[in-house]
RNA sequence: GCGCCUCUAGCUCAAUGGCAGAGCAACGGACUCUUAAUCCGCAGGUUCUGGGUUCGAAUCCCAGGGGGCGCACCA
């Protein structure tokens, strides 16, 4: 960052405003894969691209050009290629724009014989070590335009990331589901617990905040009629950076009319399988040097039944508060007294088996206390119709038969209301207008989110967030 | 927010208390089929910043800054 550009070479800065190419890179080595050692094929095309290597040889030279398809080599000679002297003095990272014969050479390697060319930018700062690329997380997170060229596995996790959110959409689109859009700025942040950034309206002179989940205006769209919804957008939430965490952040969320959170269990195994499918090329995946199989159905296995195996002994929500507490505390977890059972069991749950879990697993039935959105579950006390997707040891997607019931919802809304008195600062606020829809009538509705990120890290075998967005949140970058 | 680690040429890295170096990039040159081409030459530094210890500090100590990892919070 230190570095400073090169002068301006005034020639080289007088670039064009256009150019017009034939193709790209890899529809050319589609077209010629025939093409034998040696030959030339009658055809010209133009190409476009940056010179990442450049191999002078006298009178001939090599260079490999690359597009956002792939790259291809350019073979320049002084008897046949114009201004032949400035080709071989360009600087590495320079886009050219090149027109000749599709040719290959004597070992084989296609090419394209160059004639004319045209500088289309200078590079006045250069991509690093031609082998090694960049490596500083620094430089890769803040300038991110320097990383995509200079370590070519980044711009995969870029296209990989593209094509998983375009067949998602495709996918849910198949089955009848409608993307729309809901607002960014809320006057009441709800819809999940956790930290909202606050920012203000001037000519209302009120403060909003960025959404923490579009979760609510989804369900008011379901009152409004449309059964089968989705939005896959930003959610914000102020809280810690970590190699899982950034603070902006993309979500999956879509709405079911007249489903619960059964039919959500195989929806989602049935999409992320078939995305797994689509980019891994199997069910049957890799990630972190361990397979993961996502093959359906996947296991469906209660909290409690989770916990109760993973310390060998009955945890029940059931339980007095006091015999939960006792066991939370074997396990190092500070119990905080405005903590119920429900709490105490999601804690424990939490931080004792959460981790352990590598294939995905539903795990079912969680406690009412902890999740102010779910339904009641319809047989067991306390519990709600909710499930989380845990794969590799984390959260992949939260999902649960949705709360109809206005009443009900107000109770949960107040007991929120009291959580945040209590200094609760992830507590939900009270949502007066949310209530009045549900007062109009919600069906039966399952409701379904995933992480985007998380998903893409997984489908990419990327143990970093910031290594599939494009642009995280970083501290500003300080005078150097 | 707390703990541990880290920062040396444009890039990737050496030098662990004794003359700050290499490869690549850049720059100059040779070379008509290369594949990280090769070869010759030249240049490149506030060793993150500030203070301290020492005859002598990239190296040891203190403070600050950037980054990474872990914890906490969370998805």
């Amino acid at each position: 960052m230190s570095d400073s550009p090169k002068d301006d070479q005034n020639e080289l800065s007088n670039v064009p405003y256009s150019f017009a190419v034939t193709s790209d890179t890899a529809h050319i080595r589609q077209s010629f894969s025939d093409l034998g050692q040696g030959e030339s094929s009658g055809i010209t095309h133009s190409v476009a691209g940056r010179i990442m290597l450049l191999r002078t040889q006298g009178k001939i030279a090599f260079a490999e050009l690359r597009d956002s398809s792939g790259h291809v080599q350019l073979f320049a000679s002084s008897d046949a290629t114009e201004d032949f002297e400035k080709f071989i003095s360009l600087s590495l990272g320079t886009w050219i724009g090149a027109i000749g014969e599709v040719m290959t050479t004597r070992r084989g390697e296609l090419s394209i014989k160059v004639v004319k060319w045209v500088v289309l930018a200078n590079a006045q700062r250069g991509f690093g070590d031609k082998w090694h690329g960049v490596t500083d997380p620094d430089t890769r997170y803040r300038q991110r335009y320097v990383d995509l060229w200079a370590n070519p596995d980044a711009r995969t996790v870029f296209v990989q990331r593209s094509k998983i959110i375009s067949e998602m959409r495709r996918y849910l689109e198949d089955m009848g589901f409608m993307e729309v859009e809901t607002p960014l700025l809320h006057s009441v942040a709800g819809g999940a617990l956790a930290r909202p950034f606050t920012t203000h309206h001037n000519a209302l002179d009120i403060d909003l905040y960025l959404r923490i989940a579009p979760e609510l205006y989804l369900k008011r769209l379901v009152v409004g009629g449309f059964e089968r919804v989705f939005e896959i957008g930003r959610v914000f939430r102020n809280e810690g950076i970590s190699p899982r965490h950034n603070p902006e952040f993309t979500m999956l969320e879509l709405y079911q009319a007249y489903a619960d959170y059964s039919d959500m269990m195989e929806l989602t195994e049935n999409l992320v399988a078939h995305l797994a499918e689509l980019v891994c090329g199997s069910k049957i995946i890799s990630y972190q040097g361990k397979p993961i199989d996502l093959t359906p159905p996947w296991r469906r296995v209660t909290m409690e039944e989770l916990v109760s195996a993973r310390l060998d002994k009955q945890v029940r929500l059931s339980m007095d508060l006091d015999e939960l507490s006792a066991i939370a505390r074997e396990n190092e977890i500070a119990v905080a007294p405005s903590w119920g059972q429900g709490k105490v069991l999601l804690e424990i749950y939490e931080k004792t088996t959460e981790h352990t879990i590598w294939d995905p697993v539903f795990v079912c039935d969680y406690p009412l206390e902890v999740s102010p959105l779910s339904r009641d579950h319809r047989y067991k006390a306390d519990m709600v119709e909710r499930f989380e997707v845990i794969v590799a040891g984390r959260e992949l997607a939260n999902a649960f038969s949705e709360l109809v019931d206005p009443a009900e919802q107000r109770r949960r809304f107040l007991h929120q209301v009291a959580q945040a008195q209590a200094g609760d600062d992830e507590a939900m606020g009270m949502d007066e207008d949310y209530i009045r829809a549900l007062e109009y009538g919600l069906p039966a509705t399952g409701g379904l989110g995933i992480g985007i990120d998380r998903l893409v890290m997984l489908l990419t075998d990327q143990s970093q967030i910031r290594e599939v967005v494009a642009f995280p949140t970083m501290r500003p970058e300080q005078d150097r």
